[in-house]
DNA sequence: GGATGTGAATGCATTCACAGCA
DNA sequence: TGCTGTGAATGCATTCACATCC
């Protein structure tokens, strides 16, 4: 098997990827053990040949005649996206925002783990949100050293959200997830992926009026 | 001006019309009157062509050796998204995810409305969830047509999402903004748009990874 | 000079269609 | 027969480059 050239495989498949995995990690639930590209793709809405070939950038994982066996596909999948192993990630901001995503069970299924919460605001720093202790931005550094932290999600205030995005970057970390509604400027070699809800609802409102 | 024909715009502009008007919001809040094309994208990491040939798909809204009256712009921009009035939306789900939505206060100035909060846990309807009283599932058909709603955020865990989602569909519902892990389907006339933060998280850790 | 709007050229991504294998 | 993997063909989206206007 070759090695992975990133450059050289289409955004748009990396993205689907993680579908592909969401999908056959459900189907692998039902008791499926294997599955056709025709069928990977359907209730995700695309062709079988668009399957196939998002998936052969990766590999061969196929097998002519039966499919792809779920439970292989699942690790190889897993093993491609870096998610074989536990990322330990870094919250910042305790609002309303913050509590839920602390709490939220699904990550570790999936290969995460909220590590320690942070935020500026003193009367929220050494109070508990969840299971953890509200530590300050001070700590942020030491954090990254303690859990080898890569990972974090920004969930502050508009204001805040660049000032914080540049200590986190300058701590250490490389990627970074923003749900504050404000595009944020990092180095090419830093991701930041962004969660904006009002901008998702006003691509709804555009669909709603004209689809 | 000619009218909208929105099968002939490629999707991918009508995405970056949302963060072109979240950007002119921010540098009008800074004062700033007008606008180039290239100082629009910069920070957005686009060229100035690009911003040019999407806004063009919509009108002619620039001004030669001027660039862009921003706040002009923004009205336009919203008049073309739909969000120059207000939309009413229902909310399903009154977990973490639903407290943080039905409290968070950016909406209004983007035009949507949460108007009602629902949820299936007997424990939970008839309780406060900040403002709203959680209502039953059973009343979201009498509160589409009381509020006139037409877009609903599902915030409820996976296992129930598709269920709800019918129901919301067959209430009159046409544009859905899911939060659970799970691809939902639906009949073509109505809009599906998804939040999983574990599957931007594994994006995250792909680039990190491999960038 | 400094900017837009836009055909033409380029570059990507998707789909087709089929050879080949179980 | 049923399905994958993959070059070739098609279809979209982005970028170029320039006529045009303030």
């Amino acid at each position: 098997m070759e090695p992975i050239r990133p450059e050289s495989i289409p955004n748009p498949a990396v993205r689907r990827l993680s579908l592909y995995l969401r999908q056959l990690e459900a189907v692998q639930r039902k008791g499926r053990r294997t599955i056709s590209s025709k069928q990977l793709g359907e209730s995700l809405r695309l062709t079988d040949a668009q399957v196939r070939k998002d998936l052969a950038y990766f590999g061969q994982f196929g097998h002519p005649g039966i499919g792809y066996r779920v439970e292989d596909l699942i690790l190889q999948l897993r093993k491609i996206l870096g998610t074989d192993r536990t990322w330990n990630v870094l919250l910042v901001g305790a609002g309303n925002v913050g509590k839920a995503l602390s709490s939220y069970r699904g990550f570790r299924a999936k290969g995460f783990q909220v590590v320690a919460v942070f935020d500026n605001d003193p009367s929220k720093v050494g109070r508990k949100l969840g299971a953890f202790t509200v530590r300050p931005l001070g700590e942020i550094q030491k954090a990254v050293e303690e859990f080898g932290a890569r990972l974090a999600i920004l969930a502050v205030p508009a204001d805040n959200a660049q000032d914080v995005a540049d200590q986190l970057i300058g701590a250490g970390i490389r990627g970074l997830l923003n749900f504050a509604p404000v595009s944020l400027s990092a180095p090419r070699d830093v991701a930041v992926s962004a969660v904006d809800v009002a901008v998702q609802l006003e691509q709804l409102a555009f669909q709603v009026t004209f689809l």
